[in-house]
RNA sequence: GCCGACAUAGCACAGUGGUAGUGCAGUGGUUUUGUAAACCAAAGGUCGGGAGUUCAAAUCUCUCUGUCGGCACCA
């Protein structure tokens, strides 16, 4: 008689059961309520099906109201509702991949042998289909498979790529005693390989999803594989939440900076000029603010500021790497005389080549070193045309760049010194929940492997001493080096890299850069390429989505509008808005306040600020003409009343100085 | 670049083979107004570009460009 089971629940207390127990019959034992909602069990750490037998050790039963629970519904609803519904709906395909995402799942399908592609208007039927799968509530029972009988089964079902998992799960020795494990629909006889674990029976997958949209995607995620349709579903405990999270998107989308971006007369884009903003007055200010503020930042923490051309010859990405890892994407012009091409030159993609350059004018010690170069240089990039996205990716930016020189004894004291920069300045520009990303040596590089180690470690080691967690990101850095990234998240949960630091042994010595040691050795100096807003373009999409267009004083375009009340007061109107430019500057001349003498009544004026998110409007009729004063009103909607010029020049002033 | 979709007035949209529409914005006029939309009028379009089918194309087909959702890429 084996010995019976010790189950330690949430709340501490210790159930004995017998031996061979599984989690229904100890959820049944519970309570027949808890019997009904579990969909899944935590034993000893390790998520299982509610059929298997329990090991002695901390149990945790699960439902829909667990993040766990919500997940195993989100993954029976794809692997055996969604899939089932494709293969009865379009024969021909074959299933991939079906995992589970943050707010729901999706199943990746391989198309091409089906009568048709699918299209988004297949969508509602496909979702009917898996209602109507759902609703038999047919058991979902786990079988242990020999690998080659059920590479058989998906042969004769077409859905090879099945065998792949399959053979890789062999190859990386994930078998179960030498088997594999499937999930089956009792009533239909539908097997979908999986690890589970899997909802007892379909009943328990919530009717609150709904089939959201289509993409492509590669095979394996590498684009040399086949291009499968990616089908996406967001799937709740509730429908309350589903609606919830709906709605949620939907307000997200309103901050969208490629419509608040246009709306505020920010920027546009052009098919003349894909993926180049065409910055307007207004967007431009912000820029101007941005890149002025960060100029001061530069300065005080010891950047000289330079500057380098925009069009270089092909030779210099040659020999720093570039053009060998990015040709595609560099924009190439041609000096052709008598139809003979003379030469190739490269708008500039990236400022660090030509930072060495000015570095190796001249000859430089170890005294000059650290050297801080900045520069908020122009640069194209070819990007693939599908990654274009708004200002998030362009082919045409501006990075508040620099390129560190320094020793390797400099080197963690310069990252250290940068990262608490790029604290001060996130936190300066209200973001205070970015992430940290190390990315780590890819396939394809340049330099050996122990100054890759040195590197890397470098950045680690940068982190811990600025007491900031990361992500590891293996794979990722560039062909140079490892890199830090400060990565962003826009309104619609879209992560994007702003700031970025990278530990670079090799770009310096490829370009014959180097300094005289103390001891009069001459070595190349090791680089840190960093930027902290990154491309000025990205990082004001960012803010006008975090703002939703409502820029705090120092950076609104348009930072008040004078309402006069009739057109008698347009010419005191004036005379405020004159009073006000000059009383406080700013980086692009004085204050940016603006009159609105149009013959519409005052609340239209009210509303047309307000939706140009306008921070202070002045209302001036006759009262405040005549005391000299201005009647305050501010974007929210709170009235201050009328106040003499000098006491909102002095809350401006606070405003400013505090950027709030 | 790849898969799927989309492109009609400045903006938001309607129009599925037979005379191109609505609202807001813009323009002209009237109104002189006290904290989120005054009134009237006229105007505004090579229906993204090109080619084709048709007696006839915004509408159907092809192609190019751009955009959107993803994938891949992101120095």
């Amino acid at each position: 008689m084996p010995a019976p089971l010790q189950l330690t629940l949430p709340d501490g207390s210790v159930r004995e059961m017998p031996a061979g127990t599984t989690g229904a019959q100890l959820a049944a034992s519970i309570g027949a309520g808890l019997a009904k909602a579990a969909v899944g069990i935590v034993n000893d750490d390790k998520q299982q099906d509610l059929s298997e037998p329990l090991k002695s050790g901390p149990v945790r039963i699960l439902t829909l109201k667990d993040a766990e629970g919500l997940d195993i519904a989100r993954h029976s609803a794809t692997a055996q509702a969604l899939a089932a519904a494709v293969k009865e709906m379009f024969p021909g395909t074959k299933l991939a991949i079906g995992p589970t995402i943050d707010d729901g799942f999706y199943y990746d399908v391989d198309f091409s042998e089906a009568k048709r592609p699918l299209s988004a208007d297949d969508l509602p039927a496909l979702e009917a289909k898996m209602r109507e799968v759902l609703a038999t509530d047919a058991p979902i029972t786990r079988e242990l498979w020999a690998p080659e009988d059920l590479k058989a089964h998906f042969t004769k079902t077409g859905d090879t790529y099945k065998n792949e998992i399959i053979d890789g799960a062999i190859e990386k020795g994930q078998l179960i005693d030498g088997k594999v494990s499937v999930y089956r629909n009792e009533k239909t006889g539908f097997i979908d390989l999986c690890v589970g674990p899997h909802v007892p029976h379909l009943g328990l997958v919530p009717a609150s999803f709904a089939l959201s949209s289509l993409a492509g995607a590669y095979w394996r995620g590498d684009s040399a594989n086949q291009q499968l349709t990616r089908i996406y579903g967001r799937l709740f405990a509730t429908q309350k939440e589903l609606d919830a999270y709906l709605h949620m998107r939907a307000e997200a989308e309103k901050r969208d900076h490629r419509k608040i971006g246009p709306a505020l007369d920010l920027f546009h884009f052009q098919d003349i000029a894909p993926g180049q903003a065409f910055w307007h007055a207004r967007g431009w200010s912000i820029y101007t603010e941005l890149t002025n503020y960060m100029r001061h930042q530069l300065d005080t923490a010891g950047y000289e500021e330079v500057n380098s051309p925009q069009l270089v010859h092909k030779s210099l990405y040659e020999a720093s790497g570039h053009w060998e890892n990015y040709f595609e994407d560099l924009f190439l012009v041609k000096e052709e005389r008598e139809g003979v091409v003379k030469d190739i030159y490269s708008l500039k993609p990236m400022n660090c080549p030509c930072h060495v350059q000015i570095f190796n004018f001249g000859i430089k010690s170890y005294r000059d070193l650290p050297l801080r170069m900045a520069e908020f240089g122009s640069c194209m990039r070819n990007e693939a045309h599908g990654a274009l996205h708004g200002l998030m990716r362009v082919t045409g930016f501006k990075q508040d760049d620099a390129h560190i020189f320094c020793t390797e004894d400099q080197m963690m004291e310069e990252s250290a010194r940068f990262c608490e920069l790029l604290h001060a300045v996130y936190q300066d520009l209200g973001f205070t929940d970015y992430f940290v990303k190390l990315s780590t040596r890819p396939d394809k590089r340049v330099g050996s492997d122990d100054v890759w180690d040195k590197a890397e470690a470098a950045l680690a080691e940068a982190c811990k001493n600025s007491g900031l967690g990361y992500v590891l990101s293996p794979g990722d850095g560039a062909f140079y080096g490892p890199k830090l990234e400060f990565v962003l998240r826009d309104c619609i949960g879209r992560d994007w890299q702003c700031g970025t630091l990278q530990v670079d042994f090799n770009t310096a010595a490829r370009l014959g850069a180097h300094y005289t040691t103390e001891s009069g050795e001459r070595l190349a100096p090791v680089m840190l390429h960093r930027a902290i807003l990154g491309s000025l373009e990205r990082f004001i999409g960012i803010l006008i989505e975090q703002y939703e267009g409502k820029f705090p004083l120092w950076l609104a375009p348009v930072q008040a509008m004078v309402v006069p009340i009739t057109d008698h007061q347009n010419t005191y109107a004036e005379e405020v808005a004159a009073t006000l430019r000059h009383a406080l500057p700013t980086a692009t001349g004085g204050l940016r306040v603006e009159v609105d003498d149009s013959s519409e009544r005052m609340q239209k004026k009210i509303l047309l600020a307000q939706q140009q998110k306008i921070p202070y409007m002045l209302v001036v009729g006759a009262k405040e003409a005549e005391a000299g004063t201005v009647a305050v009103r501010l974007r929210d909607g709170t009235d201050l009343g009328a106040m003499p010029l000098t006491t909102l020049t002095q809350r401006l002033k606070d405003e400013l100085s505090a950027r709030q």
